[in-house]
DNA sequence: CAGTATCCGACCTGATACTG
DNA sequence: CAGTATCAGGTCGGATACTG
């Protein structure tokens, strides 16, 4: 089996650490889903970047939302926050040695779907295709 | 650089089939990253399930919940959903190669995770001292 | 410069009820 | 059995304006 999440953690009565790890692991997985943690993770990686020049680089981002997503990570330890106490104010981000090792486990996931991404595509469009065909003319009928 | 997302993607002007692809791979994170998405996969993982049965493995979900993950699923081809024609109905849902191949991906993830659970909460809990600390006696001060 | 505060609409989710 | 329809509550994200 594939499952390194351990069998039947879907069952009810799963060991109490089991479930913590479950929800530790969706709650990393739904951070780096979100809609821009791994813009600005991979911004990050060439280096470290002050928070305007994040606010460049990862196009569309709103400073609410890159100051949430930075806080998100820096309380996660994947992100490091270095104010320097000048005028006018400078504070730096950068990926710490946690953060670049889930980067690249992220990575494993991120080749996966660009390898396969032809194939969900396809899969979408004929799905899409069936289901708008089914009311027009029904497959199997 | 760790990146097979390639350098700058977070940069304008980047191409727009790699724009595509990150979008893609933001898409596929988030859907594997969402409330109930992981939780159907390994539910599936031993073997096809009715979805009933799928209701009854996956603790918690209601029915609107698992018939949308599951309409997901299938439209991006990780899922196979095989209707029977029979009184009363019955529908079996399975993984496909392709998702059983996304499943060993992800679980790279979740072993980093795993692995890594530890220091997360004790950054996370670090962090939220910190934070409360702050209120009443300030880091540095 | 590096944020925070506030408002607001869009979306996500769960609960409940209904159907082929 | 295997769903869909509908509604209410909460959350997410963007736009805008303000501050140390």
């Amino acid at each position: 089996m594939t499952s390194s999440l351990g069998a039947g953690l879907a069952r009810r009565g799963v060991a109490p650490d089991c479930v913590q790890t479950i929800e530790l692991v969706r709650d990393v997985l739904a951070r780096v889903g979100d809609k821009w943690t791994l813009l600005t993770i991979t911004a990050l990686t060439p280096g470290p970047l002050r928070f305007t020049a994040l606010h460049e680089h990862v196009a569309g981002i709103s400073q609410r939302m890159l100051s949430q997503t930075l806080r998100a990570l820096t309380r996660d330890g994947l992100v490091t926050r270095s104010a320097y106490p000048q005028v006018p104010p400078r504070v730096e981000y950068a990926l710490t040695p946690l953060g670049r090792s889930m980067s690249e486990a992220v990575d494993e996931l991120v080749r996966w779907v660009r390898d396969h991404q032809r194939d969900i595509t396809r899969n979408r469009d004929e799905f899409d295709q069936a289901s708008t065909a089914k009311t027009t003319n029904p497959p199997y009928a």
